[in-house]
DNA sequence: TATTTAATTTAGATTTATCTAAACCTATTT
DNA sequence: AAATAGGTTTAGATAAATCTAAATTAAATA
């Protein structure tokens, strides 16, 4: 497996979540989510395209190949190990680890990412709740729904919470809404698009349509 | 703290180890160090020295002033942290885990190397029984002492090895010379240097020249 | 279909870290 | 003191990643 400058890694990344499904990455979707400008990204794209990493022709937008998905997978598994490994070992905060990983996931080594693999235990998704890829590049395509749209009187799992700042962290916390407990929608006001509902074993209560807007459950 | 770039670090941790004590660092010396071109050395000074982390005048020689050193520390202790990780928790061997904190290193996060130290239970030295700076960045000056310069009948504990090569490891462990252990000189042969050694419970065996100079002492 | 607008690309400049080759110092030797 | 040999610095180039501003294209509108 090459190597790739962190640079264009950056850039594998954000390719990579940008483009979902069938979809193509736009020049100013991406340089608005890597802050950086649309002439940056155009220059980056050419050099990837050279590096046979993804189908670009001008002015079409982009997209990852296969090869491109694999080398993104792998940047994501570092990302997520150290995520998990940041909050299950060092206790750091939720809303803390991404940033810290953000640096740690560019350090390549596949030997020191597998032996981490193991060492926690291979865990399955990082503290997100997000699924985290294996040593071959395998992920599970988690069935992930926002809670919004989740049934009345089903019930599901909490699995990941979009936001990730220490304000929604700090409400969670409070609510003791955590990632694997679960949860049952009991009642959808539409005035307010504000919802009651049950987590754990706790009594019902009621939380804002901008809060249930983020957070995802495991439907099954 | 200010941020430096990988390459400002890689030459600020070479200086700090060329120094050692009064001596100053040449441009040749630091060039070969560093696998570079002296060129490229001076225009590092001038940048190191603009920002004011070492005393430098053309033609002179270098040396890290005070700010310099705390920066080298920084990253040593750095270094050493990832090193007692890799080699304590994701059981690297020995001579493996150099090269991977050579990039961990770089990864500046001052809570993240502190929680790290902390999850590690302060480790004082790493795997190759060099001391870890701490949070402040003091250090312990350690009396290392090679084994060639030990007293016969004096006891020592080996405190590390110089050569980090996977053929110095082989024969290490085939002798059973770890780290912690005791050890005394029993005799030394002058007409080729080599020497009998008594380690831990171990009979006396010979050791060679070449690897004796190699293994350092902790005389105490 | 011609025009306009917005997105995209190109051209040319900048910064960082590196290099080679030439110029320049320092110190030693004659 | 002059010559010379080595080490060091300067000058000028290159590659990567970025930027601004100008040119270009695609798509929507008139």
């Amino acid at each position: 497996m090459l190597n790739y400058s962190t640079s264009e890694e950056n850039y594998i990344k954000a390719i990579f979540h940008l483009q979902k499904q069938d979809g193509t990455v736009t020049t100013n979707e991406l340089a608005n989510e890597l802050k950086t400008k649309p002439a940056s990204v155009t220059d980056m794209m050419k050099k990837l395209k050279a590096k046979k990493l993804l189908n670009y022709q001008p002015y079409q937008g982009f997209r990852l190949n296969n090869d491109g998905t694999k080398v993104a997978l792998g940047i994501i598994r570092r990302h997520r190990l150290w995520e998990y490994f940041l909050a299950e070992k060092l206790k750091f905060t939720w809303d803390e680890v991404h940033e810290v990983a953000e640096d740690l996931e560019h350090v390549s080594n596949k030997k020191l990412i597998d032996k981490l693999d193991e060492f926690l235990g291979f865990p399955r998704t990082d503290p997100h709740g997000d699924p985290i890829p294996d040593a071959n590049g395998k992920i599970e395509i988690s069935r992930k729904i926002c809670i919004t749209e989740l049934p009345l009187h089903t019930v599901a799992i909490v699995s990941s919470v979009s936001d990730q700042s220490s304000e929604i962290l700090e409400l969670l916390e409070h609510k003791k809404i955590t990632i694997g407990t679960k949860v049952e929608v009991k009642k959808k006001f539409d005035f307010d698009k504000s919802m009651e509902i049950r987590i754990g074993r706790q009594p019902v209560f009621t939380i804002s349509d901008r809060l249930a807007q983020n957070i995802f459950v495991q439907s099954n």
